[in-house]
DNA sequence: ATTTTTAGGGAAAAGGTTTTCTCTTCAAAC
DNA sequence: GTTTGAAGAGAAAACCTTTTCCCTAAAAAT
């Protein structure tokens, strides 16, 4: 009966009517200000729930300069990586009682402006930009805001505050587990050399092992894996006994690969992957062992670091380097880790 | 130099001392209401621009009782039905200048609750409710709120309106393709029975192909796939030249379990999937053809009926399928279809 | 020359809340 | 008995915009 939704809103009038009280001392009372008698307040407290009041967030947006709104702009349309950065962000606001807008920009720099405006009218308290490269920046020029800005797994302005994963860390955990599990050949095959975080991973690799084998860059397909497991396994020479893949699907791919010959994983090969996409982690025979990005923790500091600019709280500007954490599964070797 | 974001923001009161005029003549030439001279109107419409003027929505929205906002409600935390719905709520109403809440409220009714509320108190136009299952509705009470909801594809209540797809159409397509490309025997390889769309699906199919094969239930997995093809094929008797699956990754795991039997797909046996997830059907080899139920659409058509809702316009109740499309890739021969 | 009409523009209220200031009243102190 | 103080509560301003109503002056009509 009731579809369309209408009826009218009560408002702290109604609650000063009902309690036989003034506007302000029914404000007062409801935001423990001010001076009255405690039962008083207790009456106006008791009047406001009883008829349901919920102060309109607009209207003390508008004298408080406080929306307690934030937005949380993105190119990441697959929401790979965005997905769970969201989920973080808003679960840490949450609490505070702040709203997220989502601002979905393709790479569509027009796109990215209305948004961006329409964020501004709305009065947002903050903006977070996230993306799906850390080497990139959203196509939208952010600079010389009314409000804070915050970067998370995207490129961020220098000399704001941005959020990214510590890549290099997670490489040397990738290696460092392989060597726990005795495996001494492992080659590190990874997507295109473009990306900074292959760079990073790559060198982070090359360090950890000594620099003995060559790091294999291609895309970020499982098809790769694939071809890359095909192409070293063809070739005359010793084998290696661990892969370090750059992500999860190429890790699937060279896990496929390395079954389709025989090869048994873990016993004669290790794989490890990067991501922890559970979708293709978890439904590769067998599992990954994967290296996670922590970027639901990622989400949250940046949740928690705009607000904290938007109350004005100093705020460290930066890069900071979020460290990643293994998920074991099987594909190493090794106790599984319990989730 | 300036990070936390600070700097007087530009009311219409600026717009009015710099153009020369009151704030209300201001207010009417920035919106073609009033009458004044067109001198008048374009002094001031080119003074806003030049120093910068956009009007407060907090401001406009509490005296038009309209924020231009809605909320998405949504438990699906892993995106894959929420993220093309999403996708398609923005685009159609960004348009309308209409900004978007995401609400995650994992299945955790307080949660839930508490967000609803947030929503109402920031004066949200209307709602999207959306899910993972469009036979389980949202762990939170939407009857009875001052404003419309819309569900899609999520159970939603009896006299409103609800978007979803057409599974019933969706697996008309499926077997009608493998028909198309000569199959005959074509089995029905699903997700658990209690999901209403498996139900649907295995009615249609059973209805399409007159009821010959058995439907094979199982869960949503690789290696369910895996597995029914394995007692499909170890078991004696004539073996089937169609899968229908009930999903991409049931379609993934029947193909990779027929290419280490040896089985060619698409020569010897097609296998036609479901969801159109790309990073699935894509990636599986040979890549998939299969059911996309067209979600995108189904968000922005739900978006599109949230605003006419709140906005007053007459809208037809009840639930609305949304036809699915066939997304032609390699897995049952036949020309791909182009994307 | 007087009245009527119209154009152009301003004053003020409204929307819902918070906050500062003011006012009244009653108790305590002198 | 007068002054001081504090407690309790209300009036009003402020936030920013839109809209209705009103006022003035010039043009048109008589």
């Amino acid at each position: 009966m009731n579809i369309g939704g209408s009826r009218k809103r009560i408002t702290i009038h109604d609650v000063a009517a009902a309690a036989g009280v003034s506007i302000s001392t029914a404000s007062k009372a409801l935001n423990n200000n001010g001076r009255m008698g405690d039962d008083t307040r207790e009456r106006v407290k008791r009047v406001a729930s009883e008829i349901g009041f919920r102060p309109n967030a607009l209207a003390r947006g508008l004298l408080s300069k406080r929306s307690f709104t934030i937005g949380l702009l993105t190119n990441d349309t697959y929401g790979r990586f965005t997905l769970p950065v969201m989920a973080g962000v808003a679960e840490a606001l949450v609490d505070h009682g702040v709203s997220v807008f989502l601002c979905a920009i393709e790479d569509d720099p027009a796109l990215g402006q209305i948004h961006v405006e329409a964020m501004l009218d709305k009065q947002v308290d903050g903006i977070i930009a996230t993306g799906k490269r850390i080497d990139r920046s959203l196509p939208v020029d952010l600079s010389n805001l009314p409000v804070p800005v915050v970067y998370a797994f995207t490129e961020g302005r220098p000399d704001s505050v941005s959020f990214r994963s510590d890549d290099a860390q997670g490489a040397e955990l990738a290696v460092e587990w392989l060597s726990r599990m005795g495996r001494r050949r492992i080659v590190h095959l990874t997507g295109p050399q473009d990306f900074f975080s292959v760079r990073e991973r790559a060198d982070a690799y090359s360090k950890a092992t000594g620099g003995m084998e060559p790091v294999l860059y291609g895309v970020w397909s499982e098809s790769w894996g694939h071809e890359a497991v095909a192409r070293i396994w063809s070739a005359p020479g010793e084998k290696p006994d661990g892969l370090f893949c750059g992500n999860d699907q190429i890790a699937r791919g060279a896990v496929d690969a390395l079954r389709e010959r025989g090869i048994k994983v873990p016993q004669d090969v290790s794989v490890i992957g990067f991501d922890n996409w559970e979708i293709v982690a978890a439904q590769t025979r067998p599992p990954l062992t994967t290296v996670d990005m922590e970027l639901k923790e990622l989400g949250r500091q940046a949740g928690l670091t705009v607000l904290a600019l938007a109350e004005g709280r100093p705020v460290e500007r930066g890069v900071r380097k979020l460290p990643c954490r293994l998920v074991v599964r099987q594909s190493c070797g090794g106790k599984p880790s319990e989730e």
